[in-house]
DNA sequence: ACAAAAGTGTTGAGAGTACACCCATGC
DNA sequence: GCATGGGTGTACTCTCAACACTTTTGT
């Protein structure tokens, strides 16, 4: 039985792409077209024939943002009946990461527009994109807490102030400045670049990531 | 611009089925026609369009073992071009865990014969399949320490003493019974049936599992 | 000199880990 | 009565969490 005797769906990539500037933020378009002219999504596209999955997202990376080179992870493959009025539409999620400072807007051709959202005022999303977002933001929380995903987000250097106030923006909780500094430098994943940042108050140290670094941590057992 | 100006790729969906039987076994089925004719593979099949992905998944998980009302989670999309010789397809893998008591086998009727193997003597798989069978396998011990899910793969009721067996053959490595037992004890997830197995030796207490309870813990932080 | 942010240690509580012997039954 | 597997407690270590003052700079 040949490939062709099974019908074939259409499949797109979807990325959510975050970034930090004061809050936690998500890159949305708003659709020119219909289904959902007007209304805000999650950038996307179709998968080309002879690329893979990730190559499809860094595609759409870029010509969203005009950025390579950053954090990718695969979410989730959503394929329910009518999540897209045109017809048989299955879409495979992709979340990245990508710093403040590297992004340069450009919207795609096939969007009027493209703007950052705070994820505490996120607008009316298209098809079930307000099913995909909260899934991504929950695997970022969980991922941050384990791993060191958390300096994808922030410049190459930072100070550790910076490096808090963003672990407490994410999480959206505060945390101990001594046990913080303490636990991290402890772990071995930042170093000191020499340099300082200066401003009001006292000059603080700047730190770079080590990407030697093993910067994941085993997760709590449940049972011993 | 209309779907059917892109380019469709077929899509199927492939089910890793653990059980535990003495070893952590995976089922596999031995491929009939080409390509791979002879081979083993994971079970799978296409995607039918008016179907969740997951739906195709209990699908296949049936027609396979005869099982439902197991634990299913889905793993990751695999769409490398070159993965399947016969053109263009996507798979989106899932993992099952099913008691082995539960299982009544049945070759589907694309399947010469299926089969139970140890993940300690796999035989050559067909397809990518040698690459999705570790990422599933690394992902049920992952979760397997901070989760519940160890428990889908045991009968109703159960000893102590197979519990540990089961988590140690999954994890590959011994545990301390003293320390085991408290935990799992003091973790609330599991209650006395009241009835007693009987052997050799003293007679040991049957417990099941109690689905009311919050069988996940805390992934241990990074940072604080 | 004062405002503003950086930097720095200690203590108490709880969880994790290592470890060895008695108990109930079948044969 | 003995072989077989079931069941139990304690002491030490380490990690986690809570908490407040001094230092350095710019104005």
């Amino acid at each position: 039985m040949a490939l062709e005797d099974y019908p074939r769906p259409s499949v797109t990539v979807d990325v959510i792409i975050f970034t930090l500037h004061d809050d936690l933020q998500v890159l949305l378009i708003k659709r020119k077209y219909p289904p959902f002219a007007g209304m805000w999504a999650i950038p996307g596209g179709f998968v080309q024939e002879g690329e893979s999955l990730e190559e499809t997202a860094l595609r759409e990376l870029e010509e969203e943002t005009g950025v390579r080179d950053v954090y990718l992870e695969q979410l989730y493959t959503f394929g329910n009946p009518g999540r897209d009025p045109r017809g048989w539409v299955i879409t495979v999620a992709y979340f990245a990461l990508v710093p403040c400072t590297a992004v340069d807007l450009q919207a795609g051709d096939d969007a009027a527009e493209a703007r950052w959202f705070s994820i505490h005022s996120l607008p009316l999303l298209a098809f079930d994109h307000a099913d995909i977002l909260p899934y991504a933001l929950q695997r970022l929380r969980y991922k941050l807490e384990y791993s060191a995903v958390g300096f994808e987000l922030l410049p190459e250097t930072f100070t550790l102030t910076e490096l808090q106030t963003a672990y407490e923006t994410i999480l959206d909780e505060t945390l101990d400045k001594r046990n913080f500094r303490r636990k991290i430098l402890g772990a071995g994943v930042i170093e000191r670049t020499g340099a300082y940042r200066t401003g009001e108050g006292r000059p603080a140290q700047l730190y770079r990531f080590r990407d030697d670094a093993v910067a994941e941590v085993k997760a709590r057992r449940l049972f011993p």
